[in-house]
DNA sequence: TATGAATGAGGATTCATTCAT
DNA sequence: AATGAATGAATCCTCATTCAT
């Protein structure tokens, strides 16, 4: 024992020291297997019972597992969360990119991205919910969070100030701020509606429509203009 | 999270058995005062460490009460906070009401209802933030700010459905989902922006404006017609 | 919240938050009396299975207390366990203080602190095992150890030093050295004849006769100049 | 502690159950490597952590082994532990013989088996240290302890009473105790300084000679007298 | 009313050891 | 022989709530 090791040494020191091997990739497919039963079994319980009322035991028993098994593969509660966030949501921001081929002006992107955004929110409810709730207090979760709404509002930013650009939205608007609104009006009528499904008979070609028409309008959007230019730049698209 | 669920769970089989008298309300002076000490600094609490971490104790140490006073005046650490919240943000509701005699339009009106209600989240910033975060996780929490918000866009559709009705806004919008989208674009711009602080630097001023527009172009809203019925509507107010 | 909370906050947070009110003082007779079952059971416990074969709830067990108890007077076990070694050892270095109508030569006199310190091992005989056991990996006890030990030392090492002055010991040999020597001699022999009881048939008085025996001869000690000495520097025990 | 207590408690209840062939010699060449490396990796733990912050997964790691394979080799940690002492201390005894050919006198050898158990104690600095902390707790360790000072002081115990017989040394004293207080002063003065390292500046030859000294002088020892015997005894080395 | 001591269910985590491959 | 996944008993510690005074 080196001198000036801790005081007890036998609980304190090991669980000061650094986990094991938790969070290690498994290197047999067994392993891997177990580890996705994990996974599987957390969303479950996460899903059901939330992530405060989860217990990593309800976790194993889930996945029919000792509970030992768990910090095999994961060091806390929180890191299988992390991770199943990770493999859930990440993506999410990419699901709504609009296809290269996609026929339609830019207020049919604008509602094309919308229908994404809202299809992948009602299709991952539950779960979105938790993630919601763990952003309330988790610090690292909400930092996360805030990371995709900033890219997402920043991808309306920069679309309302091309439109600008081109002469096909009201120069005179913040494009910031609007955007920063946009973002705001479009997660949060999500959250409501389709993840705490406040009104389950919602009918999401209106919404989509009602809020590509509030959008549109509070750049007092030209869509000739706008399409001009978009043909312009994106020929392509356009060939025959 | 099934809805329902308990508040977190932790002591789940706690004996939830005969409470005395708790929540009755005090007798005498000092005990009106000590109930006062305990919800203070509850508030205090709360704010700083938000509902999960605070404990009863932490409660009654800032209060400088000793643990067993705290449950002669509320049976639960849910208790307290449900009172807190009742007494802090229950009116907020009314605070946003336009006075009698407040001069300007209809899109005024909003501003100002907008400013109010800013201004509010502003001053009661910290303990917003853990009321959002009790609601995503405690079923009253959640219906009550629900119901709140169900005031909020009833009041903002009716605006909507008179203003159609004067022939002042697009009769052509569902004024349900664009209210709807409306308060989703206020609250999370509110809880992003100045309960969450994501930006500090923020011109209240300009933002009232952005937004206020946002919705005046999201309805169409015609000023002149608006000012016209509100003038027959309300002669007192223009009375002088 | 804070913003800029800990991660999850209800555990973690918890757990490295400082402890509530641990190791206060009782403020109530019950209290203290309750803290003392508390030292006296841990001190039976350690004594019969050890410091690290004792277990937290062995002691709340032995108290006939609650295991959550222990926690209100206690932050950890090796805390009650320093405790109860500042209560037991703290003063065996003041117990081997010879009195000051003590009647008898240096020899003697060195006689009476090694009987007495031999006496006081004998009667903590179990504790002092245990103590020995935690200096081997806990670092505050050894140090502790360590402080004592010092002391002890230094005391020998002046009264050789003070004896080879006055001319009744070798001025050639190393006061410091040969003081370390009858320390290591005297807290060795006390260690495995006394507390691990490696021979209980040993005579006291024999033991006490040849360590003094050992130590004089090592100085070359010559009474007759240290006890003239010793007359002219306390007289006042002399006066008949 | 009880006498007799298992190691440090904690996995008491753990399945003692029918070990395969562990700690069988091993058949393959490649199988006593991998012996060897795990009792290599076992030393530098031990010596670095102390035993009971050595975990059997440390050791595994440290060697590049699963942590299976340690089963193969040795049933519990303990058991390493054991194996490991045997081979490193288990000779330490005999080290301190004196050569046949020595050339000096009965303190010569004194002070040289001295120095030659102070070199040792140096060179196994850090294994010594958790030797100690072993025996303060695990019954089979303590006994191995005691067996090998109980040679140690019989030796020295031997060599007073040869000395008392040829009229070299006091025949008044307790050849029993002295070689007691003996061993006492140099197994702890080892720990103190060498093991524990108190004191790093240390003159080894000073220390020797002060030690030796001190054994001559509490056996009032008469070195002519002991030469002469001496070379009686042995008149081989003397030879040439 | 107020106090503060006592309770004990509850949940996280570790790690020696076994087992299937 | 070697691997590394799986097990689960064991222990720590917290804190909401009750109770005796």
């Amino acid at each position: 024992m080196a001198t000036g090791e801790t005081t007890n040494g036998k609980r304190k020191g090991a669980r000061a020291a650094a986990r094991p091997q938790a969070d290690s990739q498994p290197r047999t497919t067994r392993g891997r297997k177990t580890r996705e039963r994990l996974l599987s079994a957390a969303r479950t319980m996460f899903e059901s019972k939330g992530f405060l009322d989860t217990r990593v035991s309800d976790i194993c028993d889930e996945a029919g597992l000792a509970h030992g098994t768990f910090y095999i593969y994961f060091p806390t509660k929180e890191d299988i969360f992390y991770t199943l966030v990770d493999e859930v949501v990440a993506d999410r921001f990419l699901l709504t990119a609009v296809p290269d081929d996609f026929e339609g002006n830019v207020a049919d992107r604008f509602a094309y991205t919308l229908r994404q955004y809202f299809d992948e929110m009602r299709r991952a409810k539950d779960f979105s919910r938790i993630v919601e709730q763990v952003a309330t207090f988790d610090e690292h979760m909400r930092e996360n969070r805030m990371a995709i709404r900033r890219k997402f509002r920043g991808r309306i930013q920069h679309g309302i100030e091309r439109l600008q650009q081109q002469g096909a939205a009201d120069p005179d608007i913040s494009a910031e701020l609007t955007a920063e609104a946009m973002v705001a009006m479009i997660n949060n009528f999500a959250y409501i509606n389709l993840i705490l499904g406040e009104r389950d008979d919602l009918d999401l070609d209106q919404v989509v429509a009602t809020l590509t028409n509030i959008w549109a309008r509070s750049l007092s959007l030209d869509i000739e203009k706008a399409n001009a230019n978009d043909a312009k730049r994106a020929p392509k698209t356009r060939k025959t």
